[in-house]
RNA sequence: GGCGAGGUACCCAAGCCUGGCCCAAGGGGCUGGUCUUGAAAACCAGUGUGCUCCGCACUCGCGGGUUCAAAUCCCGUCCUCGCCA
């Protein structure tokens, strides 16, 4: 949600920003916004010189007694009816006001690149390099059939698409991948927290995945709890409704847990195997910062999430998401792409977004200097991930595959895993 | 799931039975001021939100209701803690 005062004080700002999203609607919503809000603080004035009339009154009707004290009733059931007329103005716009308020995104930041979709998201580092193949590299769907470490036609039959199970080496590569992310984030004093998979209403309001993008998400029947699509929603709403000292701050946080996605908007072109699937693991990065070093944690916390891929070896590409491909949450975001021989182009494995003040204003997460003293504003928010399990396994089954279809499994993970390749084996 | 006790501002906490100077006592912390060489102590002021901001209104978990008037009474609901299953 972005500050109200702003969108009064600054409307044309606010719109210049907003337009870079190429969503008409969104200035549409300012300015409906500023109409419906002109008009509640206009009855709110209304509204409040009548309770004051209603709070005199009713004082002076404690003091007084008999015919006095009736005409006093008499008129006081005449300002509550005029006080009711307003309150339902008021109460009306006060709900529309919160409703465009809802549905407007966050403003971006200035070095967020110019772009339609995702065509204009820009590159900007690329690190290793595309493997050389002497042979045509298979797909990982493949792989996973070759190697006999995964069920996925069964998997349809038990739960539906977008479910796979994992077996045997495939486990262990999953786990691996989990604590290899996890040491390297201790290793720079992360805070590693294991989440519940379910979470009230208000922490995915507060997180923005709601009001719009309810079909995202799965909702408990009967129950205000629904899934995580990621532990970003858990681990926002850690801290919501408290207040942090300066010296607190930042707090670098880590999430491991399962995730969930509808993926009701997706298209059926990633269906093959588990490159799009309904649930996976992950190990989600998350900074609270003061507002003035969010830019610099965005920037720590990214190059975090390279090393991990770094230290798998795997071809990427950095890349700045375009004004007309982020998220309403973001003022700013990086994903990292992944090199996968098999679909022969970049894929997202890591978002790195900076959220500012928009989920904190929801959640009521505010800071002070010190304890005791006065509040001073909004916290700044930042989620990155780690590392998740379906596409970095893919992108490893894909890139260190060999001829005869042994996976060579990275260094760096050799420990966790206990072994160094997984090979393919004889079906019946 | 059942029974019980609770939820008051940054923290602690009184008020609720018996509705009305509650525009929520008091304490702590913090901020500013007076004083001081400096600090402590003491004293004064401030310390939730909104607005047309020297003034008002709102805020007692949340939502309804009763009433001229609700932190206070009634109903619903959420949460926390305890005991039982």
């Amino acid at each position: 949600m972005l500050d109200p005062k702003l969108i009064r004080e600054k409307p044309d700002e606010v719109k210049a920003n907003l337009a870079k999203r190429k969503k008409p609607e969104y200035i549409e919503m300012v300015d409906e916004f500023l109409e419906v809000d002109r008009i509640w603080r206009e009855t709110d004035v209304i509204v409040n010189e009548l309770r004051k009339q209603r709070n005199i009154y009713a004082k002076n009707i404690a003091k007084a007694k008999g015919d006095e004290k009736q005409k006093l009733i008499a008129d006081m059931k005449d300002i509550n009816s005029k006080l009711s007329d307003s309150e339902k103005i008021y109460n009306e716009k006060q709900d529309r006001r919160q409703f465009l308020l809802d549905r407007i995104p966050n403003l971006l930041h200035d070095s967020v690149p110019y772009g339609e979709d995702d065509e204009g998201n820009v590159p900007i580092r690329s690190w290793g390099e595309k493997p050389e193949f002497n042979f045509t590299p298979l797909d990982h769907h493949e792989l996973l059939d070759i190697l006999d470490i995964a069920e996925l036609e069964r998997a349809r039959k038990t739960s539906g698409s977008r479910f796979y199970y994992l077996k045997n080496d495939a486990v262990i590569l999953e786990m691996a991948l989990m604590r290899y992310a996890i040491d390297i984030l201790r290793k720079h004093d992360v805070e590693i927290f294991s989440t519940p998979s379910m979470v009230r209403e208000r922490m995915l309001y507060g997180t923005g995945f709601l009001p719009t993008g309810a079909e995202d998400i799965y909702k408990i029947e009967g129950e205000d709890l629904s899934l995580i699509g990621t532990s970003e929603v858990t681990l926002a709403g850690l801290h919501t409704d408290e207040v942090f000292t300066e010296d607190e701050l930042p707090k670098h946080y880590a999430g491991f847990s399962n995730n969930y996605r509808t993926e009701a908007s997706a298209t059926t072109k990633d269906d093959k195997g588990i490159f799009r699937v309904h649930e996976f693991k992950k190990v989600e990065m998350f900074t609270y910062s003061l507002p003035e070093n969010s830019e610099a944690e965005q920037e720590r916390m990214f190059a975090i999430a390279e090393e991990i891929f770094k230290g798998l070896d795997l071809h990427y590409q950095v890349v700045n998401i375009c004004t007309g491909d982020i998220g309403a949450v973001a003022a700013k975001k990086y994903d990292i792409e992944v090199w996968l021989p098999g679909q022969n182009r970049y894929r997202e494995v890591v978002s790195c977004s900076n959220c500012t003040d928009y989920q904190t204003r929801r959640l009521k997460i505010r800071y002070r200097e010190k304890e005791g003293s006065p509040i001073k504003g909004l916290v700044h928010t930042l989620n990155s991930t780690a590392l998740t399990t379906t596409r970095p396994m893919i992108a490893i089954l894909e890139n260190f595959q060999q001829e005869d279809g042994t996976v060579l499994i990275p260094n760096a993970l050799v420990p966790y895993t206990g072994f160094d390749k997984i090979s393919p084996v004889n079906k019946k």
